[in-house]
DNA sequence: CGGTAAGCGAGACGGTACGTCCCGTCTTCCT
DNA sequence: AGGAAGACGGGACGTACCGTCTCGCTTACCG
């Protein structure tokens, strides 16, 4: 539970009914989208009264937030066999499969709902991209320890460099994610444009 | 105009009106945000018949893209010095600008919009975005050709690689924007990540 | 139509919509009773929105008050054979066999609901009993011109008289209504206990 | 305690939440009225959990009833100087005072639930009116043993005949109550309209 | 140049969903 | 076991907007 922020007793919660909601919401999220799921409809699909939901979460956007971090996680394990170039590929290209997946819609309402919902954008900055940010930057400042990049680069700024196009196209479908992409993204951005 | 479809007659419609809505939009969009805004709203506003609107316009969606465009067009001018960094820069800085602006949060609804509507997504790519990339990739290629970078690149997609972090932090505000970040980008970008 | 206050255009409303809702509610109190009755329930058998309801009355009192106007009106014919005994007789039989009908749980109701409501209230006392009571009370006052009645009498207290207990019958049920009683009270009030 | 048919064990009854709930639901109604007192509302002024509430009392209603007769009993005791006629001036007055204090919204709050509640109008006979109507019938057999009342009269019309507009007053609110209407109503019964 | 059809303002309409309030029941923990 | 506390499933509330649908009323074109 994210947004609970205390105000009843967790402890008495009903486990019955959280997870009834969570379920239910999933299940509208997939069959009609984002945009169209109802605190109605996941009240009545859960066989719950709405003030349930109303009294552990503010918002449907934390709903589905919830739901997403329970169904998903964040992508958040980067692997390390010492060669970073293969790293990125191999964690960018189980991100770009989660975006074209089922789920891809999860996040992108999600990240729609963000943007008037500031609840909303904080869990999911939290809950969700910072975890899986974390990791990436750790790996990237061992390359830098190792030799494998350069010392003087700002990780942060990398790490948004090789996955914020992912995003973009995720979010804008200027052009469709794939294994291509992500090994075009890779040679620009370890190689640089210049000759 | 973008989503007439020439229905009404379009000779007879009321400029009055037509600048009305787009101003009342425009005006409520600033005041409470783009997904507070309601036709009801805008219409009463305008001083206009909720008709009028949906005459012209299929979706609130519609009308701040209208809006936007009206307001703001496309920050497509690439300059062209013969240095692709310097003009990368001063154009990175020029949307940075953009996205720190108060036309900044009409860009991010209506992202957050086209997730859950598909002509607001169409006409979102057709008349900013993608007249937006069309320069970009042109300076791009042009540098390919004065051998200011490498020639095997995908332009596609190392335009991506330098703009989609704006709109990233743009999007899920994780970091804000600015000069440095734009620096840090461009010499990401050029020279790699690379030692 | 009694509690408009004229807010909306009256020159729009809905003919249909107006007549669908007043059936409705009329079906719904007679098949579950006045206090069983919901807004929700009227609007969904009238087919109508719940805003259509709230634009006309403020309150379901309201709408069971014109229901019971408009299926009832007032019992307001006052007789004039010219034998007051026999006039009232007439006319209280006339009443008590209204109240031992389908309608007296409308009247009932809608007395219990002014208690609370105010509108109500005021609607009551102007639409039903207010115009009962003016015919009686001329009556009244032509057997007194008559020399049938005592001239020093308050035609008021003694319409009261007569008719307060067949609403104290209607509401309290300690003793059924009937011919027997309306005998009783108008040998009663026209001749007085005393020997 | 008048709704509990014994069901918990009443000797172990908390004479503490007996108390709180009776007056909390008196200061409840004065304050607000009658039907805008809610049990949740009871039980949070009392300091009692809903479910104390619920195990003594089977409706709002009834804890009413039992505050209102805890507070005022029934006005029932008839006086005897062997002048009928004062006596019944003497006791209507009583009422009338009654009806005119702040309890006459609980009264009136009782009869309008008592339209809906079966066990309310049981509980409200039972125990207010059937309380003060005995003694009144009896002064009126006593009267009509001494001669002062004619023998022939059904005592009980008789009664409802002089209080009834009592409660029409109450209830309708058409005129107030006061002495003048005491002394116009027994004048009428008393003496009969006619000349 | 007068008739007529279109666009217009206004806003009522049938609906859907909202977030809140209470109901009466159930569960937990305390005394 | 009774009581304080309060979460629960449920139902209705009154409100906000949706997108559609009449209403007159200008207003510009066209016969």
């Amino acid at each position: 539970m994210v947004y609970d922020g205390g105000m009843p007793n967790v402890a008495r919660r009903s486990q019955r009914a959280h997870r009834a909601i969570l379920d239910a919401a999933y299940e509208l999220a997939l069959e009609r989208g984002h945009a169209k799921v109802t605190v109605e409809a996941i009240a009545a699909r859960a066989g719950v009264g709405k003030q349930t939901i109303y009294r552990w979460w503010p918002s449907k956007g934390a709903i589905l937030l919830d739901v997403l971090i329970d169904a998903v996680g964040a992508v958040s394990e980067m692997p390390d066999t010492g060669d970073v170039a293969a790293d990125l590929k191999a964690q960018m290209t189980a991100v770009t499969e989660l975006f074209r997946s089922d789920f891809a819609r999860f996040y992108t309402g999600l990240i729609a709902e963000a943007q008037a919902d500031e609840a909303v954008a904080d869990g999911l900055a939290e809950q969700l991209l910072g975890r899986a940010d974390g990791p990436r930057r750790q790996r990237l400042e061992k390359a830098q320890r190792d030799g494998q990049i350069r010392a003087d680069i700002d990780v942060a700024a990398a790490a948004e460099a090789l996955y914020a196009p992912l995003y973009y196209r995720l979010l804008l479908r200027t052009a469709p994610l794939g294994v291509d992409h992500v090994d075009a993204l890779i040679d620009i951005t370890l190689n640089g444009l210049r000759p």
